[in-house]
DNA sequence: CAACTATATAGATAAATATCAATATAGCGC
DNA sequence: GCGCTATATTGATATTTATCTATATAGTTG
């Protein structure tokens, strides 16, 4: 009796011999760096993070949660939400002046992505 | 009667009448670009994906997916799926030749991501 | 300290995502 | 057409995410 099923024995009889001719590339991007780099991403990947970006870079100084709010038909906690996102993603900073809360860009992490990306060609 | 519960209503007898001095700022970046651009983020947000980008652009010609596949350890079916998601985006194409599937970086959205960044201040 | 403000956190829920096993598709050689 | 190959698709499941409502935190004013 055969204890391998008879549909799991390959038959190679008639198996052609060519392939793809392989090539050998060498990475760069090591796993450590795209695991960062992709968490980096992600954070920016939503729009409504992307347009705050924008304004947080437009602004003249840190500027205010108050006046983030007002570009979004979002609720504060979402708002709150995608700052936190943005903040311990290391894309942006903050600090706190009395009741206000004022955001700013780390260039850091951006740069970084920017060299990245012309890597691939961009 | 009050309709309106009591906890509702505001006594502003006390309110400060202090304001954070908003800044007028003029975002640059429309709600269309944003979703564009945050959908082509999205793709490239995974480490696998950042990855494969890496080979794409390192190979000296379009790259076999039958080559792609030895450097991940994931089943095929992952890989396809993850190959599928970044040409959806527009980051990669393919090219049937045979039996094989070849595929290549598409610089266009990547160069507008670039730009993007730049105006950040990356 | 009491009332108020700005922002953050917690908790709930619906939607999206990553992965795998199983299966389908379609090209090639005999 | 048959048997094989390379790649894609389907379906299931566990995880993550975006958003809201409700609540907490902590600074300010009087």
């Amino acid at each position: 009796m055969p204890t391998i099923p008879i549909d799991q024995i390959r038959d190679t009889s008639q198996a052609p011999d060519i392939s793809c001719e392989p090539q050998s590339i060498e990475p760069r991007l090591d796993t450590e760096t795209a695991g960062r780099l992709a968490a980096a991403l992600k954070a920016l990947s939503h729009p409504v993070r992307l347009q705050m970006m924008d304004i947080l870079s437009r602004g003249e100084r840190q500027v205010c949660v108050c006046d983030i709010e007002q570009y979004f038909e979002l609720t504060q906690p979402t708002i709150s939400h995608h700052l936190k996102v943005l903040r311990e993603s290391g894309l942006i900073e903050a600090e706190q002046k009395g009741l206000w809360v004022y955001y700013y860009v780390r260039p850091t992490i951006l740069a970084e992505i920017k060299e990245l990306l012309s890597g691939f060609g961009g």
